[in-house]
DNA sequence: AGGAATTTGGTACTTTCGTATGAGTCTCAA
DNA sequence: TTGAGACTCATACGAAAGTACCAAATTCCT
């Protein structure tokens, strides 16, 4: 956020400058009016494109909203969430255990319990289930 | 289509018959140039978010297109295809075999080969590398 | 402080998955 | 008609996944 407002700051006294020195430019005769003017035209249209796709992309990442109020419903714990994600990004129960730095055990006993809280008896299935209850994007 | 081009037509010359009255106003001192130059800005400034949003609006509304192209690209066959279905909805091998009135051998078979197609090692990482490439939806 | 819930880890066992290999059938095009 | 590709099925093995049961630590709430 902080950097959002830094770069627009930054833009803005950019404009300001370039504008006075177009005025400059413009008096002594140096610059046509015409190109100054398209230059703003372009300048303020790719901002323009600029903001929107900024905007419509937080549309579409915030395009699945999870469902928290789901997943404490079905009494899903922290780290039975974050095993699930794993599951979803295609990782085994091994690769799991690596990367939360917990036992093979740990993660399976997470699973299980995991699957009966979702009443799945596989991880694909899981899967599956997780995302049409929008608990995973 | 002939809307849009038409529009815009419409569009530019509105914007040069602004512009020369601007240019007439301004010389007869009725009109400071600054508000010429700021009434530019916003106008490009609202095109950009326009077309972006056009733009974007046709992304949502086209609701993941399968990509046949990389399928066949992949060289993935009509079974296994339908054995990738499959396994996206969480089905195990040997419910695969049932509901296509195969065997579990055969699936096993298909599933392998088309794993060695998609790159992938587990089914888990099938369905997500399946999904990222629009060959699932 | 005490109890519930969570997290962690283990053994032991069954089931499912995945690979390698081979082979028979079928279809379609050269 | 012959050969390539697709589909089928099988055996055998090793690797993952999943379950049941147990138990200790930790965290959190009252």
């Amino acid at each position: 956020m902080k950097k959002t407002v830094l770069t627009f700051s930054g833009i803005i006294i950019a404009l300001i400058g370039l504008f006075q020195i177009s005025k400059y430019s413009i008096s002594s005769g140096d610059l046509k009016i015409e190109f100054v003017i398209a230059g703003i035209a372009l300048i303020f249209l790719l901002i323009g494109l600029f903001i929107s796709k900024k905007r419509n992309q937080s549309v579409i990442e915030g395009d699945v909203p999870i469902n928290f109020q789901k997943i404490e419903e079905l009494g899903i714990s922290k780290r039975e969430y974050e095993i699930l994600q794993k599951i979803s990004e295609g990782l085994s129960n091994k690769e799991i255990g690596q990367a939360l730095f917990v036992s093979e055990h740990t993660v399976k006993t997470h699973a299980s319990n995991l699957f009966q809280k979702l009443n799945v008896k596989r991880r694909t299935q899981a899967i599956q289930k997780a995302k049409s209850l929008n608990i995973l994007p």
